[in-house]
DNA sequence: GGGAGGACTGGCCACCCGGCCAGTTTCGCA
DNA sequence: TGCGAAACTGGCCGGGTGGCCAGTCCTCCC
């Protein structure tokens, strides 16, 4: 491997749907420095898609409060997600509050779980 | 593109290791026909990496962490769970400290998505 | 017997959260 | 051309949260 002392990547493919796990495999095996994990081997990292169908009734969200419930997830506060978007922190209040109604929880905590739990985010 | 009429495959990236992460990221960026995901977007598929290292063992919490912790991912306040649990709202913020300082979050919110990352609690 | 750790409780306090009221602009659609 | 939806902002306020201090019990173990 030359002068590139990182060993190759070894990726698995963790894919429900095979059309999408056929193409993934196609364009990752052509890339230098990235392989894709035999059979039983251990990998680096793994490709993992979630099913469609666990997502049944996407629950209507905007890209706003998609956005908001990402960085909740990741445990920011209002003021952090207010810096993070460039918007006021009132108008975070205001998306956590739709959040809330919509994913019908009692909490900004219970949104995530809810939210996890319907496969709306991923932890 | 031409005759290729397959969307672009937006991938995800929720690697622990920061070097691999942007390894990982060079290589895919390059790739035609796959895109990484712009935060907060949601992809096709992600590319998750379970550090060994990253995962020390269960992060050793008692009984009665657990038991806070459980109805924390429930969306519960302290005084639901002091009320659930037979003790004082005292105590139970006694216990959330030591979930924080033990869990290495900022809030009860990053506490539970942490627990659940690490397989703790299932949501 | 003495030390260590867990579970439990209390007071105090700054800050955060969520809900309420109010308003603005912009956009698409009928 | 109006009308709703979405995004955005503001003030106000009660209650929740988390960090600090303090203490008491209990059990396990050296």
């Amino acid at each position: 491997m030359s002068e590139d002392n990182a060993p190759e990547i070894v990726l698995s493919l963790e894919i429900d749907d095979p059309a999408l796990a056929d193409r993934l495999a196609t364009l990752l095996g052509s890339v230098a420095g990235l392989r894709l994990a035999a059979p039983g081997e251990t990998a680096n990292a793994s490709v993992v898609a979630r099913d469609p169908r666990v997502m049944p009734d996407d629950i209507a969200l905007t890209q706003r409060e998609l956005d908001v419930l990402a960085l909740m997830a990741e445990g920011a506060s209002n003021k952090m997600i207010a810096r993070q978007l460039n918007i006021s922190v009132h108008t975070v209040k205001f998306h956590v509050g739709s959040l809330l109604d919509k994913l019908d929880a009692t909490g900004r905590t219970d949104a995530v779980a809810h939210a996890a739990r319907r496969g709306v985010i991923e932890l």
